[in-house]
DNA sequence: ATATCTGCAAAGACTTTGCATGAGA
DNA sequence: TCTCATGCAAAGTCTTTGCAGATAT
């Protein structure tokens, strides 16, 4: 690195424990990008997360930002989603609490997003049922589902259009 | 146009109603677009259209083939996924012959994307039920929606990893 | 006749990559 | 110590926009 000298890493605990199961180390930048994302309800954007550790820490990168995100997707501690506004939203998937999965309502005029999850349970019955039936026609293995609703939220619907 | 002329568009029926409905013109590079969205099965990108209906006829443009693809999205006959490859995919959704809508099974390792509707009608109650509660609750108008499954192929199931 | 569309090329926006150097285990 | 990770900046991609001139109705 040209110039930046980062405290030395000495974070432990589940997040550690994560990283290095999949063989990756645990190092600063990463850990300050998990805290943004686990502080954060909304969906941010790599931008977001960048601009926002960027805050506490300057020294980290864009780049950084990007690989990282990307590492946690696969990971499967991020979800990435798309709204339709070209670029990438990134959302806290499973954290030392456990899951804390939602599904999304997008106003197809304003881009607002609404992340519910009261009905879920009802989904997760179909949703479980589904992909067994999916699994074995198609001989695939499941790991995750994205669903999203579109339409016009309370204030577009008024606006006719 | 600086040098194109097209022969004059004489195409009349169903899809012409479609855009005069819009309040939008049926021209010739639409209907050429229109033509190769129907007549493939595939989730094409918009340089895939653009190449397609490029070979039937040189003188469309890119920059056409992306107007009228977001045209006819917001028209609600195509729909538009992205299967994280970074660009975006284009369907018919429905056309003169009635809807054709599907639900998508993403391979996480190799990109593959199979279609599946043969669990549609069971989903679609549920479906429906949860447009009806967040509709109430959210007050919102929802119009079209998109679900994914994300996991490993029969193939790539295989090779580990 | 005239508001709408189009091709071209250039600009925009988001994301990825190469390389020298710093950091984790 | 020896990989792996990072910052910076440059390059890559996909997509949008401006404008003069063609087109649908």
């Amino acid at each position: 690195m040209q110039g930046h000298f980062y405290r030395r890493n000495r974070g432990s605990g589940w997040w550690q424990g994560q990283f290095k199961g999949c063989g990756y180390r645990f190092t600063f930048p990463r850990r300050l990008i998990l805290d943004v994302l686990s502080s954060s309800s909304m969906h941010l954007s790599a931008e977001d997360v960048y601009l926002e550790v960027h805050k506490k820490y300057p020294g980290v990168g864009l780049a950084t930002v990007y690989r990282t995100l990307e590492l946690l997707v696969q990971m499967g501690v991020v979800s990435k989603s798309d709204f339709g506004d070209g670029r990438a939203r990134y959302e806290m998937n499973k954290g030392p609490e456990g899951q804390r999965h939602h599904h999304h309502l997008v106003c197809s005029n304003c881009g607002l997003v609404i992340d519910y999850a009261d009905f879920i349970d009802e989904e997760a019955k179909l949703l479980k049922k589904v992909e067994r039936g999916l699994s074995e026609k198609y001989k695939f293995e499941i790991n995750s589902h994205l669903m999203q609703f579109y339409g016009l939220c309370e204030k577009c619907k008024g606006k006719k259009d």
